[in-house]
DNA sequence: ACACCGACCGAGCGATCGCTCGGTCAGGGA
DNA sequence: TCCCTGACCGAGCGATCGCTCGGTCGGTGT
């Protein structure tokens, strides 16, 4: 699929939709989040965001243009991201609906629990964002829905989900997923592994899937 | 005064736990509600919420103490609400599990559909709330969602539900009839009757029911 | 040797924040 | 009549906001 892949820096560009790379962050946009998840983007001051950055606030400022731009750089990665794994995600499964909804679905688990922190601010900040860039992100947002509900909608079609509401089925199954994001701890008491099992099922359950 | 508060939107005891009374916001609460459904908490300045209550800044002063008073008002308000309302779905279905989590759900649906605006701000606004208010929204929360696992586990232990998961079953679908606060619109394409009609038979399908 | 450049910062700009001081004014009880 | 009370507001407080000006400094190319 990709033949000629080399290591860079670390990082390898063919990696599995599966597996979630460590996130590597510039220093202010990590600090950006940690404060973002906190307290909220209007919640946060420019100052705070320098201070856990090590940086002055100019300092902050050559990096970065404005704190819109911190959100913007946030949640733009993230979302490319999570629909770059989906994809492949989707595609590894061929033509069959439940294969396909299940990758789909266990891609969002993983993704919410990997990512958690990008993934809440990303889901939490909609009205924090400027025009432009919420509705960049909004776009690739329903993009991802969109992949859910076909799916949804092709199983019933083709007799693998028995919902008599699969528009309604898809906007719950991925409101459960994205909610892993504002509950998973990586200490808590179940593992990624354990959560892909059991919110798999339940999301199945909840399509009627047979 | 906060005591007042809850009066002012209370409903009358008598009527069912199905329906909710025209919301009865005095003129500051609101203009807060609106703003904060808007711009968020921290996205709202005090000068915004008087303008949109036809006050001057030291006239809403005169009615509420803070800023923060106004979101605790909305919030505790709603959040009592809420448990009263489900409280009497839960008494009103007697001993079967079954019949009491149909009815628990469905005053959630409700609930979040009449109470849209308020159960919106009080369930993405967490992170806006000073220690003291946060602690006490919590605590009603977990109640609330202690209702929903309780009644899960009961099921599947008297053989009501088949899921294998029922702590998770029991968070998920709360997530699902919370999040209906972030999507329905009264002029949408699904009636509240259809809403609790499509979503009942999502989190009967979650559970396991049988 | 020296010009240049990216990375960074002390100080502070104008605007706006939550909140308050010191009132005005209509209506009501004695 | 007279003053009390609750409802309300013009003006503005000190603090803090997002952001910028005018630099310093160490490394690099020539």
């Amino acid at each position: 699929m990709l033949a000629t892949d080399h290591e860079e820096a670390g990082n390898t560009v063919s990696e599995s939709w599966r597996s979630f790379g460590e996130q590597r962050l510039s220093a202010p946009l990590a600090a950006a989040l940690a404060c973002f998840v906190e307290q909220g983007y209007h919640g946060t001051t420019i100052r705070r965001i320098a201070e856990r950055a090590g940086l002055s606030v100019p300092g902050l400022y050559h990096h970065y243009p404005s704190k819109q731009a911190l959100l913007e750089g946030l949640v733009m990665t993230v979302m490319h991201e999570l629909l770059d794994h989906t994809r492949r995600a989707a595609a590894e499964a061929g033509d069959d609906p439940g294969r396909r909804f299940d990758n789909i679905v266990e891609c969002l688990l993983r993704f919410h629990m990997h990512r958690r922190d990008q993934a809440f601010v990303a889901s939490t900040e909609i009205r924090g964002m400027d025009p432009g860039v919420r509705g960049a992100y909004i776009a690739l947002r329903d993009e991802q829905q969109r992949m859910v509900d076909d799916t949804v909608r092709e199983g019933v079609d083709r007799g693998a989900f028995a919902t008599p509401y699969p528009r309604d089925a898809g906007r719950a199954v991925t409101t459960m997923c994205v909610a892993v994001s504002s509950w998973y701890r990586p200490d808590g008491e179940l593992s990624p592994d354990e959560v892909v099992e059991h919110y798999l099922a339940l999301c199945r359950a909840t399509v009627g899937a047979r």
